[in-house]
Formats: C-alpha cells, structure tokens, sequence
DNA sequence: TACCACTATTTCACTAGTAAAATAACTGGA
DNA sequence: TCCAGTTATTTTACTAGTGAAATAGTGGTA
C-alpha cells in the first residue's frame, strides 16, 4: 500500500478545476473549487450511509423515508413524504408499498380523505432509524472533526446563504 | 401565484433538523446543518445543470464524459473517465457508444495496447462543451453571489478540509 | 512458442427511479 | 342531487446506471 493507487480523490476537484483552467485560460473557474467540492462530498456522504444501511438491507432511499415519518410527531401523507425527501410520488408509492410488505411501515387510507394514503412506521421501523441515525450523525461529526467550533458556525452559516441563493 | 405553494425549500434543511431535534432531543443534531446542506445544494444544483441540458439532448453524465474528454490536453482511456466521473465501467461504455452513434465524440483503438479504448471529443463535442461552460461557470457564480471575496476564500477552504476528512 | 496471471473493456441481467396516463375521491356550485 | 373541476395516489412503460461474468489483449517466463 505504499505506492500510488491511483489519483489522490482529496484532491480530485483540485485537479479538475487545474485542468479547466489550463484548458480555458479566459475563464474564471473558481467556482468550481466551491461547487464542485459540495458535489464531491455529497457523493462521498452518500456513499457512505449507503454502506452504513446496507446490512439492514434499506437503501438510502428507504432509510429518507423511514426517518420522516421517525421525527413527525404524527403520520404523514404520502404527498407530505415527496416534499422532504426529493423523491417523485411514483417512488413513494413502490418504496412504501415495500416497506410495509417488510413490516417497517403500515400505510392506511384516511378517514376524512379516501384519497389519501397515511405512513406511520412500526416499532420495528422506528427501531432501525434510531439505531441508525447516532451512527450516521458519528459519520457526519468526523467528517467536520477538522473544524473549530467557529469554523462550524462559520460554515453552517455561508452554507445557509449558498443554498439560499442556488436555483434549480 | 402569490399564495404559498409549497414549504419555503430555501429553509427545508433547518426544518428537518429541527424536527429531528425535536424528536431526539438528546443528540446532538448539529451536522446535519452543515452536511445536509451540503446534500441539498448539491442536489439543486445538478438539477439546474440537468435542465440547462436538456436542450443540447446531453445528460448530465453525458456531459461530465464530454467535459473530462474537453479539457484533457490528450485522448483519454475509457478507464482514466471512470475515474474523473464517479461513473461505472459499464456506464462509460454505453454512454461513449452513444455519444459517438452521435458524432460528439470519437472512440478508437489504442495502437500500443489492443484492450485500451481512446476517446477523444469530435469539434461538435468540444463545442457542446465550450457553449455550455460559461453559462455553467456563470449558474455557480450566482449561487455565490450573496458572498464576499472573503466569505468564498474561506468557504472553498473549509470545504476543502471537509472533503479531505469525508471517508466512502 | 506456449502458457499463465493480469488488466481493460464489454455484455448481461437486473434495480431504482421517473414522467405521464389512469384511477379514485373530494369540493363547491347549479 | 349531480356535475365539473381539482387533487392524491397508483399504474404503466421506460431509462439510466450497476455489479459481476465474459471477452479480448498484454507481458513475462520458461
């Protein structure tokens, strides 16, 4: 393991955005030393839960769906679960469907509304957010383990201005 | 127009770990400000990418294949894209075989080794590129505007510390 | 030359996710 | 009551992407 193993992927979004550069000398790509690093660990914190979750057999998409209806004081709707989780209403119908199949969830008409579908998740379901979810924050917590306090605050805060400003 | 059509997404992060906050009081749910963010802006924005796309025809895969061909100052093999791509083997060879079905790009045999695949951007594909980058460049940009020269110095450093400590 | 271990790419079979059409149920008039 | 219009979810038909097996080529060794 003492020779390379390929490019060094900490600094793969320095050499891309080198390479741009070189490529487009007119160009003023530094914002892809920004933009293209918010990809990179996004990516990378993907990755990652998805290996946390793999031996519960959830995927990363399951698990988004359990935990909204983990931290709702209440159950939520189906249109209510697209809104938080960036998923397509037709992905929340199969993903549901599964998951009860499994017994994490019940899904069950609304009385007041026969349109409506209400997700609520069962112990077990619950069970495997909560146990989940101090491990997913310990992964998070390392990845920021290089950063003061004030850096934190800092960083949380030109973030929230970032994604403010980033329309679709 | 002027109703409310849907949670303020701008704030939708804050509102998750709030609610996760309220749900388990006793973690410490701060990451999640920072890293979810960090998902949501990443998403976002390849969002915004994927519709400045879609009039070119191109995927955003397409498009990252095309960008890493565009700005190498050389052919590069199928295997050195998989690595600048975050895409699979077999993705690349069913995306260049498009491409190439469409005149953005050229594949050819290596001479030296018969296994390696060459793949270089045709004049359309590197125009596809060039026509796309500003207005990519000029997207991030906006997102960044709310901030200082200061503000985006230390934010593209902080990153940087959070990308090196970010394990799959 | 003939072989073997290794490497690069492609093929195959499959999964997750989607947009758009279809379905089912509600609401507020006439 | 009975629509007409609207809304929530599901179904359908499809696409992109994947891991693993298969294929094809290389280079070193005897």
């Amino acid at each position: 393991m003492s020779h390379v193993t390929g490019p060094d992927t900490s600094d793969l979004v320095e050499r891309i955005q080198q390479e741009w550069a070189q490529a487009y000398p007119d160009l003023d790509v530094a914002p892809i030393g920004i933009l293209g690093r918010i990809q990179f660990i996004a990516a990378r914190s993907s990755h990652r839960l998805d290996r946390r979750l793999e031996p519960h057999g959830v995927t990363r998409s399951e698990y988004d769906v359990l935990g909204a209806l983990a931290r709702s004081p209440h159950p939520l709707r189906a249109s209510e679960v697209v809104s938080t989780t960036m998923l397509s209403g037709a992905s929340i119908t199969k993903i549901t469907e599964n998951l009860a199949r499994r017994g994490l969830l019940v899904r069950r008409k609304s009385e007041r509304d026969g349109r409506v579908v209400l997700l609520e998740p069962t112990d077990a379901g619950r069970e495997l957010v909560e146990t989940e979810l101090p491990r997913r924050l310990a992964d998070d917590e390392a990845a920021l383990s290089g950063l003061t306090p004030a850096e934190r605050e800092s960083l949380a805060e030109l973030l929230r201005k970032v994604s403010a400003a980033v329309h679709v």
